[in-house]
DNA sequence: TGTACATCAGTGAACGCGCGTTCACTGATGTAC
DNA sequence: TGTACATCAGTGAACGCGCGTTCACTGATGTAC
């Protein structure tokens, strides 16, 4: 007699959140609707509600998954550089990577973001999770800037505040028009000067 | 008997826009009902149904109210400066500044990127509307860095998807923790060094 | 300036559909022996 | 290794409410005379 959760469980629900994702992206959290996600997933509405207890919370769970997700993959990047290797223009890549995947993640947590904006208790959540996400960059930045000899002239979590809102706002721009603007392309083309003009060569 | 529209024809018209605004900045579009809008307004459904044909029409109408509006904003603002007293400090004031009725409307226009990047017909009336709005924020640019005797040194059009990434960027920060970051604020650090970066004394 | 009347503008009740959520049930899981 | 059975997981029909849209009607507008 099973006393816990069983296997089904775990990947019920991460087929769920996957299909939510997908769905999510593609009409937006409030036209999506659960019979989509579910079918998508393979699944009934039953099967639904017995994991998730409201639609809200799909989109907090969901919303969270991303929140770890992201933060996993920023510490393997900036972390997974060999020492010697680096150059401003390398880091400058690194920054300016984006995976294709990212288009669905943007149309979600910039819904979501539009909601936290709304809603005190949300804005608390993404306040949260920008805060990890800052300071993760700062660190990282702070380390790879010094790695290649030069150091801030500038707090580095602001440094990380513009980074994050050139990222987002160009991404919006990209994803509109993606022949006009690829994905990336703004970082690429101002980020190397604009580091320029906020560090300074590291007196050692 | 009356031929064409009546006097209180644009003005129900203008009244159900602002309510609209209003109303979608605080539910979304999706989450917003046409009785809401109608109420905030003053007037019943079938008022609504009398002006506009359809929900997604007068979000259609309401974007493209505010297209117009900022652009005369704009050109407003970067043409009044007196041609003598224009300094690098005064322009990046010039271009930090926030309105407070700015929110609103960010919200809206975001929730119209997003719907513009899943829908290829919106997206083409986004796509429009930024074009136009790029290419007077890089001519006004151009204009008002020569008074100063300035002169960029990458196009003017790609400076001006930089300033526009960087202030949507930042508004969703500020929008979200509004105290942490001042509407604005990431422009006011960072403008300076980072148009300083991209232009040269002119020689003339 | 007043009045009649054709047209326009807004009213509000009704419709109908779609979707979030519930619940009684069936099948799957996995432990005990 | 098999089997019984208690518990867990997912099924799918039904509910009910809310909202976008329609439409027959009433009142407002403004021109003609």
């Amino acid at each position: 007699m099973p006393k816990g959760t069983t296997k089904r469980r775990p990947r019920t629900r991460a087929a769920l959140l996957d299909a939510a994702l997908a769905v999510f992206a593609e009409h937006g959290f409030q036209a999506a609707t659960i019979e989509q996600v579910c079918a998508a997933a393979g699944f009934t509405r039953g099967a639904f509600y017995s994991n998730f207890s409201s639609k809200e919370e799909l989109f907090l769970a969901l919303f969270d998954q991303h929140s770890k997700h992201i933060l996993e993959r920023l510490d393997a990047a900036l972390g997974a550089v060999p020492a010697g290797e680096l150059t401003l223009p390398r880091l400058v890549e690194l920054i300016s990577v984006v995976e294709p995947a990212e288009r669905d993640w943007y149309l979600v947590t910039t819904e979501f973001t539009l909601h936290a904006i709304r809603d005190p208790q949300a804005a608390w959540v993404l306040a949260r999770h920008d805060a990890s996400l800052r300071e993760a960059l700062a660190q990282g930045l702070t380390a790879c800037l010094a790695r290649a000899g030069l150091a801030l002239t500038v707090p580095a979590e602001e440094v990380a505040r513009l980074l994050i809102a050139l990222r987002e706002g160009g991404l919006a721009q990209s994803y509109v028009e993606p022949e006009e603007l690829p994905p990336g392309a703004l970082e690429r083309r101002f980020l190397a000067p604009l580091l320029a003009a906020v560090t300074e060569e590291r007196a050692h």
